[in-house]
DNA sequence: AACGGAACCTGAAAGC
DNA sequence: TGCTTTCAGGTTCCGT
């Protein structure tokens, strides 16, 4: 990647930035990037002079690399122009729903420190996994979407793991067995591995997903044919089969 | 500690 | 066709 300098950054719509700024976004201007990370669902940016940006996509958001003349784009609310050796360059951070959020800080924040493993970069240790689930009483669905558990686990993958590992959504935690733990470990990283592969292939037309259940309720489970189950947990949409999906509690 | 519910937003899809 | 309602892959806050 070119290594480039920042000549501008910009929010346009400051509600974007939250909390408050300790910084200033446009105290990047000048600096240049050391290191790009990613950890769940956190993009972690860190510039020369210390300023690190953190930035969280919510729902909608997206980054989008373009021309630095390029016009500002429906619910573009951030931009970075940066200088390369090879000209000028811009990403603009686009939102329609504004669930995201920018983070300046000096510092990493608390949301990325407190991140648990990231099931891609880091694997899924099932003994690890075992020992903070064994602690929780919620349901097992809420638990692999705490983000203090494993990072970067949501709605789909949780739904569609548990149903790979054969594991009803509402069983607690703590009820689980090693066993099942470590099917369901190698679900999520499954799940994970697939869905990327998935999108990274969507160059045709917007195929429905072919990896699991979610979205699929009323509809015949693909193991066994009965009808999934679509119910509110926890105030999420949860897709899974009755027959097929074993509860533990 | 944990749970339910509401809030934050807009757009797409379904319903009428 | 067009207006209305419902729902969405995330997180946080607030009351119980």
């Amino acid at each position: 990647m070119a290594r480039g300098i920042v000549i501008a950054a910009n929010a346009s719509d400051a509600r974007i930035m939250r909390p408050r700024p300790t910084r200033k976004i446009k105290s990047i201007v000048g600096s240049s990037i050391v290191r790009v990370s990613r950890r769940g669902k956190w993009l972690r940016i860190e510039f020369d002079r210390g300023a690190r940006l953190f930035s969280h996509l919510g729902m909608s958001g997206e980054w989008i690399a373009c021309g630095i003349d390029e016009k500002r784009a429906k619910h573009e609310h951030v931009r970075i122009d940066v200088k390369t050796t090879r000209g000028e360059k811009s990403v603009r951070y686009v939102d329609p729903r504004k669930f995201g959020r920018i983070v300046m800080s000096d510092e990493d924040i608390e949301e990325w420190r407190e991140l648990g493993p990231d099931p891609l970069t880091d694997g899924i240790d099932a003994n690890d996994l075992a020992r903070r689930l064994k602690a929780s009483r919620r349901s097992i669905k809420t638990s692999l979407m705490d983000q203090t558990i494993l990072a970067g686990i949501g709605n789909i993958l949780a739904t569609d793991a548990l149903f790979h590992a054969r594991i009803d959504p509402r069983s607690r935690s703590n009820a689980l067995d090693a066993r099942a733990i470590a099917k369901l470990a190698r679900a999520l990283e499954h799940e994970v591995k697939s869905m990327i592969a998935e999108n990274e292939a969507c160059e045709g037309e917007p195929e429905q997903s072919k990896r699991g259940v979610y979205g699929r309720g009323g509809e015949a489970c693909p193991r066994c044919g009965s009808r999934l189950s679509r119910i509110l947990l926890d105030g999420r949409g949860t897709t899974f089969c009755p027959r097929c999906q074993n509860r533990a509690r």
